[in-house]
DNA sequence: CTCCAGGTATTTT
DNA sequence: AAAATACATGGA
């Protein structure tokens, strides 16, 4: 009891530190999180964001500052048990990848003149994961073939209705449904929110999978190579390739995941002129044996050049 | 109106 | 085994 009081005395009256290894931007993560998109699972403000988690059963809103030294985070609101803090520090210490040194990236890509400008314009910025494997997994399947746009708005829908809701200050944050959550749902239900039939029935199938201990985070980290990895998670119907190497690489964090076929990573890589067409998975391929264990974090770092809309560096040939 | 979106499963050659 | 196609719908 002593500790949960001077926890919360703490909390009230001084930052939670998380360290960072390695070069930090906090700025542009936070660009990166939102992007003009309309993400229903966090606010963000000019110089911080604000989320609601439920930890240890307990909703927690806090506030998320940064500097180059890390993460500054203070609680808003909600009763803080003896391990919440910690569960938060290890939540935001993978979700920002913040253990990861970035210097070794950017020497990987510091000898290629069509993306070396990014160690300076994009300096700082960490491979932004989705901890929470049944959100990762939904997410791209709302995402399939549809644009960023229309995907947000879905997601936008799927939480408020099927999610939970926090209340705090007269906002209101929403923490993303949960395979219980999805249990008595029908398909009918899902197709209100404008999701197709066919995603619809995946998104159910994965609760299902879930439910029925079929796949969970433990496990997925638990099989003994990539492609067994890959293997169970496209198991599922709904889950592709895409699918499959998007959540190994945003939710699992294998550093060499590529989501090949993807529309944004495929018109980055033309930008760069890098390839010529969006169907030269060869070429692409080749492109990234160059970067050997830096592949997600160049493929998450291409997709940002895209959002930031930068301009190229046209490559120099004199001399 | 056309084309394309951070694809996948199914059907057809 | 590889290629074509249905799926859904908003935004440019």
């Amino acid at each position: 009891m002593l500790t949960i009081l001077s926890l919360t005395w703490a909390m009230q009256n001084q930052q939670l530190i998380i360290p960072v290894n390695g070069p930090f931007n906090f700025k542009e993560c936070l660009w990166f999180l939102d992007r003009g998109y309309d993400d229903c699972l966090i606010r963000v403000y000019r110089d911080h964001f604000r989320k609601a988690l439920i930890v240890e059963n307990e909703e927690i809103i806090f506030d998320v500052f940064g500097d180059i030294e890390g993460l500054k985070v203070t609680i808003i609101s909600g009763k803080l048990k003896e391990q919440t803090i910690d569960y938060i520090k290890r939540y935001l210490t993978e979700w920002f990848d913040l253990e990861n040194d970035l210097e070794d990236y950017y020497r990987a890509i510091s000898f290629d003149e069509r993306l070396n400008y990014m160690s300076d314009t994009f300096y700082g910025l960490r491979l932004i994961g989705i901890p929470d494997l049944f959100e990762a997994i939904v997410w791209c399947i709302i995402g399939q073939q549809i644009n960023l746009t229309f995907a947000y708005k879905i997601k936008r829908r799927l939480v408020e209705e099927f999610g939970k809701q926090v209340n705090c200050q007269n906002q209101t944050f929403y923490i993303f449904p949960s395979p219980q959550d999805f249990k008595t749902v029908d398909p009918q239900d899902l197709l209100r929110i404008q999701l197709s039939k066919s995603k619809a029935n995946y998104i159910l199938e994965v609760a299902k999978a879930f439910l029925e201990g079929r796949i969970n985070k433990k496990v997925l980290i638990e099989q003994a190579s990539f492609e067994l990895q890959q293997r169970l998670l496209m198991s599922i119907k709904g889950i592709g390739l895409w699918t499959a190497n998007y959540v190994l690489m945003k939710c699992i964090r294998i550093n060499n995941s590529v989501p090949y076929g993807d529309a944004g990573l495929s018109n980055a890589l033309i930008q760069h002129q890098i390839i010529a067409n969006k169907t030269d998975l060869v070429g692409t391929k080749h492109f990234f044996r160059q970067f050997e264990g830096w592949e997600s974090y160049l493929v998450f770092y291409l997709w940002h050049s895209l959002s930031k809309n930068v301009k190229i560096n046209s490559v120099h040939r004199e001399k």
